[in-house]
DNA sequence: TCCTGATCGAACCAGTCGGTTCCATCTTGA
DNA sequence: TCAAGATGGAACCGACTGGTTCGATCAGGA
């Protein structure tokens, strides 16, 4: 029985809930991980409806990285911007937001990333790069408003950090991760201040 | 024409070699990006061999990353030892070899990691989680001897900067990863020694 | 009211996957 | 000299892949 009695057709709404699902099964499984019928069933559409919107598995794989890239970037930029004025509270802001992040169930590493790292080619590497040139970003304007003598230097040291913390809280056990990193950016900061003045 | 005229036999060298070449190919194309008719026929052998050693293609990658983690330990591991004495110099040492690792064309990040986040189960995420232990350890014997405060904390953030830098340069165009890394790594050093004294 | 279009469900396609099996052929070691 | 074992080559298996197409059905806008 096509289109469920009932049901309200609405385009736009019926793409953003295969993105969001998409996302969620592609983060969890793997983009090899999961095929295209399995994908459609947990969304609850049909192949031909995901085909309509999205034309291929790879063109709805670059749409979630985009999306995921968007969401991620605003909510640490928020995390940060709601620490205050003080360029050390909201680094540290940064990363314990990084921590709560980590210790939610299902975590599996930046989704970004793994996905990078999976599709080592465009559009995911390109995607990735950008990802990290917008962390990159964030991090040198708290270094560049922290005081640092080399802003630049000091936020691609603190992406080092973050990067390393994603990584290491998804594949080594015990927690720990985004406080280490947490202690560490602070201390390079601390460092990178000081010795200017 | 089975077994090739005036070809020697010798299983323990065929073994070797599957094990080589497939280190090489799924590296750089990924456990799923390759199938076992490819690997086989860039291993110059056919499937029946390639069972009759290794029984299955999760057991041959299982074999791939034991060996290429025992490998990769006991490089860096040599890079360290080679510095002579000095604590900061074997830690800059480990950078720097890295660094070497990063400009090698086919860079691809760390092979364990790799492999783990593309199968996010055992036996690749065990594996994972003991080759992070296993610089952990390195990293933390380093401190140990550098007199730092709390050893333990600063291999933490050591391991940090040095999975951090690989994550980096494996997705973030630019060079320099790793010669960020060692400056992050002998400041953090240097303020866990000079705290304690 | 009625037509456009969104959707489902299912069948279908060619290709690839990991894995198995058979057999002829050749080496090796006893 | 001969048996045991290593290997190549090829055919084959069932399952799954991403992707296409069709017709039936129903909602929504004109």
């Amino acid at each position: 029985m096509p289109v469920p009695t009932g049901s309200s057709l609405d385009p736009d709404r019926t793409r953003a809930a295969i993105l969001r699902t998409a996302e969620g099964v592609l983060y969890a499984r793997g983009l090899d991980g999961v095929g295209i019928a399995e994908l459609c069933a947990t969304a609850g559409i049909s192949k031909e409806t995901l085909y309509r919107h999205f034309g291929s598995k790879d063109e709805l794989v670059r749409c979630v990285l985009e999306a995921r890239s968007d969401r991620v970037t605003h909510w640490l930029a928020r995390a940060a911007a709601d620490a205050g004025d003080d360029p050390a509270a909201q680094l540290a802001a940064v990363f314990d937001a990084l921590g709560r992040w980590f210790d939610e169930p299902g975590f599996r590493g930046c989704a970004i990333v793994n996905a990078a790292t999976q599709h080592h080619t465009a559009p995911a590497s390109t995607i990735a790069a950008r990802h990290l040139g917008r962390y990159l970003d964030l991090l040198t304007s708290i270094a560049t408003r922290a005081g640092a003598a080399d802003p630049a230097a000091l936020g691609r040291r603190l992406l080092l950090l973050l990067e390393g913390a994603t990584v290491v809280a998804d594949h080594l056990e015990g927690p720990g991760a985004a406080a280490d990193a947490r202690e560490a950016a602070l201390a390079l900061l601390n460092s990178a201040v000081k010795r200017r003045a």
